[in-house]
RNA sequence: GCCCGGAUGGCGGAAUGGUAGACGCGGCGGCCUCAAAAGCCGCUGUCCGAGAGGGCGUGCGGGUUCGACUCCCGCUCCGGGCACCA
């Protein structure tokens, strides 16, 4: 009989063997090659919930699969400790944000070690922390000091119920913020931006290269959204010293503009509007001014009410006639000039307004033949040969365009423009927690930076939160009130923090030296473990976080901060999908979590950590259903399987004789090391666990047809190696009981090639592609041999039924397909 | 509307164009036991058949191929992303 596995007793065991040894430490001075699996840092929420430990679990998998390849593998954990749910918390009468963070933090580690994921915590890293806030805020002010921080007066999107500004790429489509669900409204405030735009075009071609899920990287690519055509600049009739630009990803359909527009920010509207078109361009701009942008980019609505004309013309540079100018929503501020040449005959939204409006439309591409456009009924968009349009007549659209955009620059009238929907990213957050902007007002000096020896700004603690919502630094005396350093005069704080993605946008580089007191990021080290190998994380990020870091990087290399080839942070990028429970994703919010305490306590955390990764493929979404409880009892009964199987059986005779080198045993082994290797580099975990269980099986069914001792000592050690990643206590215990020794310091197996090759092989026999006949071959059977036996087979001549085959394929020594 | 993913037993899911359903869950049967639990062994897509065996079968309709879950064309449904960005 085996002993008893007291999981709980193993457990906690290994855990504190692996921290007090630490058996996951690694240093700047280690001689194996480095590398760096990192899961994306958690906000602190409290104990974990399965999404966390399905993460964690995938990336320790990998950390302890990559040490026993022999790699110094950097695994380090921190949290994303500032942010909006801790202050709500203290708004609604409970502890201060610090103490109900650290309270979170605490659960959450204290879960995370239980699961038995290693991490050299030594290198443990809170963006909260007053060490951490300081190279924020050095990092703020060498970007300021680059250009690229910036304040400026902007609509902006202001979410009142979480009362603060947010970033574009926290609006939803809807118009919603992506936090609280409320409908976004616009104003405009004195915010401060970084300029990521300047990145935009790098930012877009880099994304090719990566080793990232190609889903992620359409996002990236539609989110920077890049457009190439021309700006160009038109006279107004009415005011010869006044002109405006536009931009057109059309330069070909020039002759086709009946009518232009701006945008209701214009700067020039109010000059171009004429007393009589007065009352109807200012119910335009109060309109959009009203709008929220889901009412302003909804295409609902009656577009009558969403224009009008201004009373001046432009000239349209292409043929010299003077076509309208309008006012419409339709056309964005924030977007190339703000103004567009409108071609009716060959843009949507053109065509509808025209309609709308009874503008003239004019076709300047040749729509193909019966479609809407040919029998007037719609704007065609696609390619054709130009008419109307003078010296571009007859040229297809790519070669209209070149010419246009020529045509433009001869005449010093315009010129090649690439345009990007990407915008600057606003990151004031009118909030208390969160990293102050270092930053103060003075009435002689305007905008000036603390100094870096002031440096951290930090929060007062002696903050009074307001059922308003309002930042509480904003009546802090003692916060607000300081002196200019340049002058000497009283001056005002900055009372606005930085969006919490700031912070996540260099976590990964402060981890290569997390202690480093000399720089917000030490090079050589960042140098040596970045970029990181493995970054895992959920795909909710594809847009945020992921370009930012990549902006980041991008900024702190130029900026001298960080290395300066490293351009991309993440070098293989993998997305886990989510656990649904009742058809939503888990969620501390959404209150529909699983803690996994109760599984860590009945069955133990490499039962769960097995669940997880035998549930489905790593990619997928999984539902946490009735079933779930059930596939963990069965994982718990395969480690149980497994130990019984290591405990129970005989190890081998000293100096006995090595395991037979021809043994089916031996060939399962070196397949399954061969499977489970090749999965874990793909993230193919599912399958690896099931090659695991099949060698399990196949060993058993080898003991009991008495396979000899040695062979069958051999399979368990090979075994207890293979499941050491995913099941890492109880194949550590099992391990060193048997055989004595670490099973996580031991090299990781390597399959040999002569043993996946079977020299008896079951070859199928079909005919007219269907199965008939199985037969027993040499692997190395000639397609002579093959399709000799296939002949004779019983069931093939049965088939058959005497007659010859007009076709025989053979693929020895796997098939052979008889065509009757 | 546009762009991606996906659809396989009762369930989760496997399958470089070559035995569909690995592995597991659930179910059924057997062994062990006084009995149960645990464990071990076997069966388990579906229909016909006592059996041997055979028919059908990877969302639907076509096609390519000796051979298609896999490749191509056209749909349906589900999930996700984008959607006045000129």
């Amino acid at each position: 009989m085996s002993d008893a596995y007291d999981v709980q007793e193993v457990e906690a065991r290994w855990q504190r063997r692996w921290e007090d040894e630490g058996t996951y430490r690694v240093d700047l001075d280690d001689p194996r090659p480095a590398s760096y699996v990192l899961c994306m840092y958690p906000y602190p929420s409290g104990p974990a919930h399965q999404g966390h430990v399905r993460n964690y679990t995938f990336g320790d998998v990998l950390v302890r699969y990559r040490t026993m390849k022999g790699e110094a593998v950097l695994s380090p954990f921190g949290f994303d400790s500032f942010g909006l749910p801790a202050e709500n918390a203290a708004i609604k009468g409970g502890a201060h944000p610090r103490e109900y963070t650290e309270a979170r933090i605490a659960e959450l580690k204290s879960s995370v070690q239980r699961l038995g994921a290693v991490y050299d915590w030594r290198r443990e890293l809170r963006s909260h922390d007053p060490d951490y806030i300081k190279w924020n805020q050095v990092i703020f002010q060498a970007l300021l000091e680059h250009g690229l921080a910036y304040r400026a007066n902007a609509p902006v999107n202001w979410c009142p119920g979480c009362q603060t500004v947010l970033a574009n790429e926290q609006v939803l489509s809807d118009g919603t913020c992506e936090r609280s669900g409320d409908v976004v409204e616009r104003r405009d405030l004195e915010q401060w931006f970084f300029r990521i735009t300047r990145y935009a075009e790098e930012l877009l071609d880099a994304l090719d290269a990566l080793d990232w899920p190609e889903r992620v990287k359409t996002m990236q690519r539609n989110w920077i959204g890049r457009s190439e055509g021309a700006q160009f600049t038109m006279k107004i009739a009415e005011h010869p010293e006044q002109e405006i630009e536009v931009f057109t990803t059309r330069p070909d359909t020039g002759f086709g503009m009946t009518y232009a527009v701006l945008a209701p920010e214009h700067p020039l509207i109010d000059e171009v509007t004429t007393a009589g078109q007065r009352q109807a361009v200012d119910e335009i701009l109060e309109r959009a001014r009203r709008s929220t942008d889901v009412e302003r980019l909804s295409s609902e609505g009656t577009l009558e009410k969403r224009g009008a004309f201004t009373g001046s013309h432009c000239i349209n540079p292409f043929n010299g006639q003077p076509v309208p100018l309008f006012v419409a929503d339709y056309v964005l501020g924030s977007y190339g000039t703000g103004a567009i040449m409108a071609v009716p005959a060959e843009d949507e939204r053109d065509w509808d307004f025209a309609k709308a409006y009874g503008l003239p439309i004019v076709r300047t591409v040749e729509p193909p033949p019966d479609t809407p456009a040919a029998a007037d009924q719609a704007a065609y968009a696609g390619d054709g040969p130009h008419i109307n349009s003078d010296w571009m007549d007859g040229l297809d659209t790519a070669a209209a365009k070149q010419k246009a955009i020529e045509w433009l620059e001869h005449g010093g009238i315009g010129h090649r423009m690439v345009n990007y929907r990407l915008r600057d990213w606003l990151i004031s957050r009118q909030r208390y927690w969160g990293c102050p902007i270092p930053i103060l007002y003075c009435p002689n000096d305007g905008i000036v930076p603390v100094p870096t020896e002031d440096l951290p700004v930090l929060l007062p603690e002696d903050v009074e939160f307001r059922p308003t919502g309002e930042s509480p630094l904003r009546y802090h005396e003692g916060f607000l009130h300081a002196t200019c350093p340049r002058c000497g005069a009283p001056a005002v704080r900055e009372t606005d923090t930085m969006d919490t993605f700031v912070d996540s946008s260099w976590y990964f580089l402060r981890f290569a030296d997390p202690h480093d007191e000399a720089a917000p990021i030490n090079i050589a080290a960042a140098h040596k473990y970045l970029p990181v190998d493995r970054y895992i994380g959920g795909i909710t990020h594809a847009i945020l976080h992921l370009l930012y870091s990549r902006f980041y990087t991008r900024a702190l290399g130029d900026m001298g901060l960080g290395p300066k080839e490293l351009r991309e942070p993440f070098a293989n990028l993998f997305c886990q999908g989510m656990i649904r429970l009742g058809g939503r994703a888990m969620s501390k919010s959404r209150g529909n979590v699983v803690p996994p305490g109760e599984y860590f306590e009945r069955v133990g955390a490499d039962a769960l950590r097995l669940f997880h990764l035998f549930a489905g493929p790593p990619v997928e979404d999984i539902d946490w259903t009735d079933q779930a409880d059930e596939i963990i009892e069965g994982c718990s009964r395969y480690l149980a399987r497994v130990w019984r199987l290591a405990t129970d059986e005989p190890a081998a005779e000293p100096g006995a004789a090595p395991a037979g080198t021809a043994d089916d045993l031996r060939r399962a082994v070196h397949t399954a090391i061969a499977k489970v290797s090749a999965d874990i580099e793909r993230y193919g975990f599912n399958t690896a666990v099931a090659s695991l269980m099949e060698l399990t099986n196949t060993i058993y069914r080898h003991i009991h047809a008495g396979t000899r001792r040695e062979s069958v000592d051999e399979a368990i050690k090979t075994l207890l190696e293979l499941l050491a990643p995913m099941a890492p206590h109880l194949a550590a215990e099992a391990f060193e009981r048997r055989y004595g020794g670490h099973v996580h310091t031991q090299a990781w197996p390597v399959a040999d090639p002569a043993y996946l090759v079977a020299d008896q092989v079951t070859m199928i026999v079909q005919v007219n592609g269907k199965v008939r006949d199985r037969l027993e071959v040499a692997a190395g059977i000639t397609e002579e041999e093959a399709v000799e036996r296939a002949l004779q087979s019983e069931k093939v001549r049965e088939q058959l039924k005497g007659a010859e085959p007009r076709r025989v394929i053979a693929r020895p020594p796997k098939l052979v397909n008889v065509v009757a």
